[in-house]
RNA sequence: GGAGCCGUAGCUCAGUUGGCUAGAGCGUUUCGUUGACAUCGAAAAGGCCGCAGGUUCAAGUCCUGCCGGCUCCACCA
């Protein structure tokens, strides 16, 4: 046995050992077991929080395996919509060019090659951190059988009504020229500035009603100015106009609940077209929008001399007019917060567009009840409040993109009027075509439209969020069709264990559920684990504006993958933050040596004793019973943690339990009498050490696995490591999933 | 405005349904090993478990309030 364990030797054979014993593939009989990895976004290498995630479902999967399941780890890709196609712009600007200098074609296959590569590199990069995933069911969100699915069940929700079209506020990226749904808007806390303005009465023009805006440039799209209905200082105005300052039209003056007295001077100007509370208020009181902004950020023709402009110069101008006229009262500080680009971190513009909408909260209602019957656990238990409180509130979910990296929508227009105002600006090549405005909703291309005959129908130019194909990915990955079930769904649906960070509850877990439901009529998944973040040393957030991230791949070739395995999981407190840094990685690597060294000491002293395959001696009948019954006192305590998902705090144990019990005392107690030749004593410690390989297999693969070859070498110790992998050995604690 | 979390050794953090003589890693001190251990072992120092009340035979653990930090959600013009 050498002196030391190379892992940057070592396990790049070892996994491939692992694969040519088909150990990823789940096994005909058992129970079964079930875990869809979260596809990583192909559009980028391995990060810290990937390390995380997959060390903790291969750790779950791992032991299932071990305890019998019939296991399977089913890995996928996410072609990432929206955040794939902004960092392959980066890359485009980086030469000089917009996804408009190549076209939709080009430009979504070279974006497909973009993903194929980053798809190749991240899956080697699980092959490293020693994923047990099969890799043969691999699945990518571009597949054309995953799309099938996601397309049928558009339609499907679109016969049931529960999808539409509709005119409704939506947060409009300018930089990505999309809208996004609220999940994918960032608030953050801004200064600016509020400026009080005068509206002069109609009826009486020397008297004003002042309100307080932010945005004085939307000012020629007001069309009402409301107060609360309970505030006596404005009830003699409800009822009667106002000029809107600028343009000169006259507006009502409304009372609305969502007016705050207390707020800036209590009234406020309505803009339906540009902000979502004023949208509701004109909904309320049939008020019309009109658009001050338009999609290309420049002022409509509605907003008198500020036509032209782009949104930031109209607003000085705006400004100085107003104070020209002698309306602007005062300007004071403001902090509020103001929605953002998820992704490119661009101000959301707030507009009213045509676009497609998930009707929720039947869906939820089902996702709830499911919760509350107990169906789903969450684990920590404190995320389920979390979900109940947001599904409580869970509005329509805007589905549709103006993004070109993802499927289409399958709905098809006859005729170019038919598309949204929105998407006639974003496609005029699609300006020829007549038709009779009939819209269909179908997988395939209708060969004609069913009401004019017209043949050639356009497809929809949008796309889908790519977070509505990610809803169905525990039904879509595992072969769900609406015909006939395939065996891997029979079999593995619903799966045992979404395991994913909590940051993504509500936009993935939650709509996973809703859409498991509605597909299947169950749950997409019986238990929800969610981990948290990663820090640093010193607790802090990594990012690399900070310069503290970790590279997985670097911290792997230094000290090992178990070492690093083990730094993220070991004395972690379920769904916390990690903390991790060098000086726990090291501790790892420690931990590791430590484990080869024991086992070194086992082997040696083995070999040189006269031990033969015969010598096995029934243990708990010795003079050393005591030893064996504290190592089963342990088991037992032991399964107790990891039937609780406490991974942390097990593995913390199993780290003590093996370094200050067995080796430091146990090995020390009974040096002398096996290098004595007391077989006993010798196959003893080879039992103990044999259940601690397996028992740290799970978090620590690699340097296990190279311990239990070293041992099945030796034909001597084969009733004692009876089988030819670790991972085939019975594990020594009971599972129950 | 709503929801959730955290505050335990110098640092980063565990501590399950209340039973703790409060733990781990790293760091510090002393001694010992270098024939399992790119070390390891034995021992030690170090904690009003944020603060104040309450429930209890018993509270780091449950309840209330306060102080401090964080996260998420929300229609703060």
């Amino acid at each position: 046995m050498d002196k030391r364990f190379q892992p940057q030797t070592a396990e790049a054979s070892i996994y491939q050992l692992w694969l040519k014993h088909k150990l990823f593939k789940p096994k005909d009989r058992g129970r079964r077991f079930s875990l869809i990895m979260p596809p990583p976004n192909a559009n980028g290498s391995l990060h810290i929080g990937h390390a995380l995630f997959v060390t903790l479902e291969d750790i779950m999967v791992r032991m299932a395996r071990m305890a019998g399941y019939s296991t399977l780890m089913l890995p996928g890709v996410d072609h990432a919509g929206i955040q794939t196609q902004v960092v392959f712009e980066r890359l485009l600007a980086k030469k000089s060019k917009s996804r408009f200098d190549l076209g939709y074609q080009t430009f979504y296959q070279a974006c497909f090659k973009f993903c194929q590569d980053q798809k190749e590199t991240i899956i080697s990069q699980f092959k490293k951190l020693g994923v047990s995933a099969d890799w043969d069911r691999l699945k990518f969100t571009l597949d054309p059988d995953i799309i099938d699915v996601v397309l049928e069940t558009f339609v499907k929700l679109h016969q049931d009504g529960l999808i539409y079209r509709k005119d409704r506020l939506v947060n409009w990226c300018p930089r990505c020229q999309t809208v996004l749904s609220d999940l994918e808007v960032e608030h953050k806390d801004l200064k600016d500035k509020l400026y009080y303005v005068k509206y002069p009465l109609v009826d009486k023009p020397t008297e004003f009603i002042v309100i307080a805006t932010t945005r004085p440039e939307t000012i020629p799209a007001d069309t009402a100015v409301a107060v609360n209905p309970d505030d006596k200082r404005y009830k003699k105005y409800v009822g009667r106009q106002v000029m809107v300052p600028l343009i000169n039209r006259p507006v009502p003056i409304i009372a609305d609940e969502a007016v705050e007295i207390k707020f800036g001077t209590g009234a406020v100007k309505v803009t339906p077209a540009h902000d979502p509370v004023d949208f509701d208020i004109g909904q309320r009181h049939n008020l019309k929008s009109i658009r001050a902004i338009g999609f290309d950020d420049e002022m409509t023709s509605l907003t008198g001399e500020l036509v032209g402009l782009s949104k930031t110069k109209a607003r000085p101008l705006a400004i100085k007019q107003l104070d020209k006229l002698g309306l602007l009262v005062k300007v004071e500080e403001i902090n509020h917060s103001v929605g953002h680009c998820e992704r490119c971190k661009t101000r959301i513009e707030p507009m009213v567009s045509l676009q497609w909408w998930i009707k929720i909260r039947p869906l939820a209602q089902e996702a709830v009840k499911a919760v509350n019957q107990g169906k789903i656990k969450f684990v920590p238990i404190r995320f389920k409040k979390q979900y109940l409180n947001w599904m409580s509130q869970i509005k329509d979910w805007c589905i549709s993109r103006q993004i070109w990296w993802g499927p289409k929508i399958p709905a098809w227009y006859c005729g170019f009027d038919a598309l949204s105002p929105l998407q006639q600006m974003m496609n005029p090549n699609l300006k020829g075509n007549k038709g009779c405005g009939h819209i269909v909703v179908s997988k395939a291309k209708p060969k004609k439209c069913p009401k004019c005959s017209n043949p050639n129908m356009i497809q929809d130019p949008d796309t889908f969020d790519t977070w509505f194909s990610s809803s169905q990915w525990p039904m879509t990955t595992l072969g769900f069709n609406y015909r006939q079930p395939t065996d891997d769904f029979k079999a593995f649906y619903p799966t045992t264990i979404m395991e994913t960070g909590y940051d993504i509850l509500y936009i993935w877990v939650a709509r996973m559920i809703m859409m498991g439901l509605y597909m299947t009529g169950q749950v997409p998944f019986k238990t929800v684990y969610l981990h948290g973040l990663i820090r640093d040393d010193s607790g802090q957030k990594m990012s690399k504006s900070k310069g503290n991230v970790i590279n997985p791949i670097e911290i792997m070739d230094k000290y090992g993958t178990d070492a690093l395995r083990i730094a993220l999981i070991i004395g972690v407190g379920q769904g916390e933050a990690t903390s991790v840094g060098e000086t726990k990685i090291k501790a790892g690597r420690y931990l590791a040596n430590k484990i080869w060294n024991a086992s070194r000491f086992v082997f040696l002293i083995g070999q040189k004793s006269n031990l033969v395959a015969k010598d096995y001696t029934d243990l708990k009948d010795s003079q050393y019973k005591d030893i064996w019954r504290q190592h089963e006192l342990f088991l037992k305590d032991y399964e107790k943690e990891v039937n609780k998902y406490r991974f942390g705090q097990a593995s913390d144990k199993l780290r003590h339990q093996f370094w200050h019990r067995f080796c430091d005392k146990t090995i020390e107690d009974l040096k002398d009498r096996a290098y004595n030749q007391d077989l006993v004593a010798i196959s003893l410690l080879l039992s103990l050490l044999r259940d601690y390989l397996a028992l740290f297999h799970p978090f620590m693969p690699f340097v296990t696995e190279a311990v239990w070859q070293v041992f099945r070498q030796d034909e001597r110790f084969s009733l004692i490591f009876p089988t030819e992998l670790v991972a085939e050995f019975k594990y020594p604690i009971k599972l129950d999933y």
